[in-house]
DNA sequence: TGCGTCAGTCAAGATTTCGTCAAGATGGAC
DNA sequence: GTCCATCTTGACGAAATCTTGACTGACGCA
């Protein structure tokens, strides 16, 4: 970590942006806000940050959700920073992809030890980065702006489309089986739903693929999964 | 993670620890416990554990020289379960290795999320971090991947093949019996099935060796089983 | 030499898994 | 309520894989 660490924080109130501000050394810090869900997933596909702290009480959309979408494509550490103090919202957060949640009020000492934790995390991980916009031969992913393009022709998903393809592209280049894919996007209940994927696969490659009889991208591998190539 | 998650808890009071084993699934959760400091110390150099839940109130040492003692050899993550709840607790915690901060009374829920967390780091971390590439010769097998090249030309192996193949990598350079390879491969059922394992060989050799009568690799133990050389 | 055992090769079914199509079922917007 | 997009489910031919048996050759041994 020889840069700046940068930071984004999502959060309506005024105050508390301005407080987080100035919580931070800016000779160590890049800091960048967000007063909204959908500005602050902008943000955080625009700047790649080390960090996000995010409010869960947005104006526009929940924190919750917030989270879950930026799931979808980044692996950048959340830290929620939260007025709700119920233990079924932490447990959702977390659950939803969040790192740490720290409940208002909090000192700066304590978020700042935490945002150590995890930025020792990173640099633990780090090589594992998956770049937000994906790209091989006519197919181009911006999965933060969830737009896929095909010859540079936009080409509408459904959200399990979506999700089974960002999942595919999260591990390019490695085998996902069955299992990982149906837990993953359906959920663990349907694990053993192989059919779904058969249909699935064959509506992405259907629009994805020039000659979906003969894909150049989503390859099978038989009796194990399916692997989304990357050259 | 297909193996039951073990998790060790370092805590002097007898009722805390019961509290946490009946918290786990025994299903799921293999649960080791210590009274105290040294005691826990040696639990995890022994167990291995995923998780350690860490009391700061040891009757023989402070629970963050736990952690620091911890953190010379091992990076299982650490969660401190304390009374203690004053900031300066948690950060000293936190930056002495710790990598969440529990203030008790907490909810079981919370903790199972928050374990359910570090669980995800450590595989996002395991993954990324092990790069069992397995190459000898024009061979090169990426096992998590399930790639398999021959001179950099991508080769296709069935369920079986692969299988086989990749418990012979696991024990390169030693012999293994007819009877080790076909339990693993096809099942306990199946151990004197030897004729499985020369038609299997055979299409191993076929798609791996440039010579398959004369194989540089997969060599034939007569009797006996069979070997991957390694060099 | 003749016999039995073991290993390797080949290929024909048998079986499992895939891809495809399309008809309901579902659920949200209006 | 209707309409629309999406998801779920079933049926069936095609493809890949697995199993099985027949045949060959190598080797050791009586």
């Amino acid at each position: 970590m020889t840069d700046r660490s940068k930071i984004v924080v999502i959060d309506d109130e005024l105050e508390m942006r301005r407080f987080l501000k100035h919580s931070f050394d800016p000779a160590e810090t890049e800091f960048f806000e967000a007063d909204n869900g959908v500005e602050g997933l902008r943000v955080v596909a625009r700047t790649n940050p080390d960090v996000v702290l995010l409010d869960l009480g947005l104006p526009d959309m929940d924190g919750i959700e917030v989270a879950k979408q930026l799931r979808e494509w980044s692996q950048v550490p959340i830290i929620v920073l939260s007025a709700r103090g119920r233990e079924k919202d932490k447990i959702e957060a977390l659950d939803a992809g969040a790192d740490d949640y720290l409940t208002k009020p909090f000192g700066v000492g304590e978020l700042l030890a935490r945002i150590r934790v995890t930025l020792r995390h990173v640099s633990r991980v780090k090589g594992a980065i998956v770049e937000p916009v994906f790209e091989v031969g006519d197919l181009k992913v911006d999965l933060p702006k969830r737009r896929v393009l095909v010859n540079d022709v936009e080409v509408h998903l459904t959200p399990i489309e979506f999700k089974l393809l960002a999942m595919l592209i999260r591990h390019a280049g490695m085998v996902l089986t069955h299992r990982q894919l149906l837990i993953e996007v359906w959920g663990p209940a349907y694990s053993d739903e192989t059919h779904y994927l058969r249909v699935y696969m064959g509506q992405l490659r259907h629009k994805l693929e020039s000659e979906p009889a003969r894909p150049k991208y989503i390859t099978t591998e038989p009796g194990v999964g399916y692997r989304l190539l990357t050259e």
